[in-house]
DNA sequence: CATAATGCATAAAATCTCCTTATGTATAGT
DNA sequence: ACTATACATAAGGAGATTTTATGCATTATG
């Protein structure tokens, strides 16, 4: 039933040769020589059954057949290219954002506005509900994950670590006279009692962790939850306070000690598949997003610094 | 500006692929491997730049690009189908014939109609003004020449050899008191005096040919009109009477005698380029046409059998 | 729940296609 | 006649494509 084609590069060849009526411009055109041409020509004439060209003096002309089919092939050629624009555009417009929960909302969330409008050719999809995703068996551009940052044929790119530190909510921090030594918090609710975190920043404090039992896999994805958790009052949290600055200005959340833990290693990485890392959107992506690091990354200092001068830290 | 297409191999690969929602259906298709498959459509994401399929566990599906893209690229491929459809169509549908005038005129005149009849579905162009056609310079399917039958690239079938011998008005035979001899021609005018076919004739028959010039070409091209002109009672001409046996059977030419001459490996001949020899409309032709020539060939054994009965032939 | 079957990916090796180079032929223009 | 143009052809090689063989993940089955 289906009839079957002849060679398909014999095609762009016959396509190029008729619309010029001659072999060497064709050739010309498709960047090959004048005997490659003659040569797929050969081939097509062959596999068809019937000539395609007159074979005239010092030209070519296309035979009854050859006239009837050309503007059909070259019909289909267009079609094929309308395709690929098609494919460039449609695939090019859309930026689809699969990012850990946590970083999507305090970090992308208030500076996307930023991204579309640099770009405002592009729509953005930003996704939070797949955990570790697979880029080829989900259609997204790029990745926000946090771990170690080498994962099987992706490119990454180390955006910020996983600092933590007791986060509380300042009127609870009075309701028990201030907070000013690490054993103070244990005189509070702790939230997310069994996130490592914790056994790691109260083990760098020197305190006893006997008593902490620690679940397997770490709180990062919970990070947003504790927060509000430990804004409405209920408990210390071990939280990220880059991520925080909001209600650390506000005065929703306040970060008693400047004593930082750190996943070595570990943070979160911008990732998407090493092949495609000059796709357009994505190169547009990148840039913005390690631009916008870097000025974050500075204000942190800054901030960091604002905080110990004025003796809200307590120095450990 | 003609943005490059991605290989065009893989474009059909594709269209299969996207259209069977699988690589395996594709590939039993297509008849190649599976990993074929896999392999082109690697290839082709790579190229344009965008997944176009979803690995799901054990299937696979377009992706947004690719689902747009797909219906395109199996109209286009649709298109160069039905290219090839009419081109076989078209090309099957006209027999170009390009003949020597003589046998056109006496030969085939009469036959095409049955030909026309047994294959209706086929047009004939009947061409007789192009004396040697080169198949690679004129849009011709078949030919029928007269010469050797060995030609570069083509094949080659006898049809009737050359036979010769001279044919008279008998109105005209009769005003010099009727031929008895060869010898008795010499007392008329001789239609195309200077044919080197009339030197051979006479020299088989044993008469001096001193005084007779001859031309290069032989006169066979110009048989018909030699044929009028002897018919119009104008001279004796040097013809093939198997061409004019309808002269011969309404009286107005009449042969007589028996010797025929006969250029040796001389002949008319179908041809055809080798390579098309397979091609429905090339075969049908020719089967038709041996077929015709060789009923052809029996009656003219009766004819010549029943003229000699009837005495009508003088035998030298 | 273990096992088989299905569907795709990948690596290595074998082909095979297609292109280039080099050359030949025919023709048109000078 | 001579030169330039346009196409054809042959030989050789580079590269693309395919197959084989295998692995992995998932679904279906006993």
């Amino acid at each position: 039933m289906t009839s079957k084609l002849p060679p398909l590069s014999s095609l762009r060849v016959f396509e190029a040769a008729a619309r010029h009526g001659s072999f060497t411009r064709a050739s010309e055109e498709l960047g090959m020589t004048q005997a490659a041409v003659s040569y797929q020509m050969k081939i097509l004439e062959e596999r068809v059954g019937t000539a395609l060209f007159l074979r005239k003096p010092r030209q070519v002309s296309l035979t009854e057949t050859g006239r009837r089919i050309a503007p059909v092939i070259t019909e289909a050629f267009e079609l094929l290219r309308s395709a690929f624009v098609m494919a460039e555009d449609s695939s090019q417009r859309l930026l689809s954002i699969t990012a850990v929960t946590t970083f999507a909302a305090s970090f992308l969330a208030e500076r996307m506005g930023s991204f579309q409008i640099k770009h405002d050719d592009l729509a953005v999809r930003l996704d939070t509900s797949l955990p570790l995703v697979d880029f080829t068996r989900e259609e997204f551009d790029v990745g926000i994950r946090s771990g170690g940052g080498s994962w099987d044929g992706l490119e990454s790119h180390f955006l910020i670590p996983c600092d933590f530190t007791p986060l509380v909510n300042p009127e609870l921090a009075e309701s028990i006279g201030g907070i000013h030594q690490p054993s103070d918090l244990l005189k509070l609710p702790l939230v997310g009692i069994s996130d490592p975190w914790w056994r790691s920043w109260f083990e760098a404090v020197g305190l006893p962790t006997d008593d902490l039992k620690c679940r397997q896999k770490s709180g990062m994805m919970l990070q947003l939850l504790e927060a509000r958790a430990a804004e409405a009052g209920q408990g210390v949290a071990i939280l990220t306070p880059a991520f925080f600055r909001d209600s650390l200005k506000r005065g929703t959340l306040m970060q008693p000690f400047d004593k930082l833990c750190r996943d070595e290693g570990y943070g979160y990485w911008l990732a998407y598949p090493k092949a495609r890392r000059n796709v357009p959107k994505i190169k547009k992506f990148r840039e913005w997003l390690l631009a916008e690091i870097k000025e974050f990354n500075a204000r942190e200092e800054v901030i960091i610094q604002e905080m110990r001068d004025s003796g809200q830290l307590i120095s450990l």
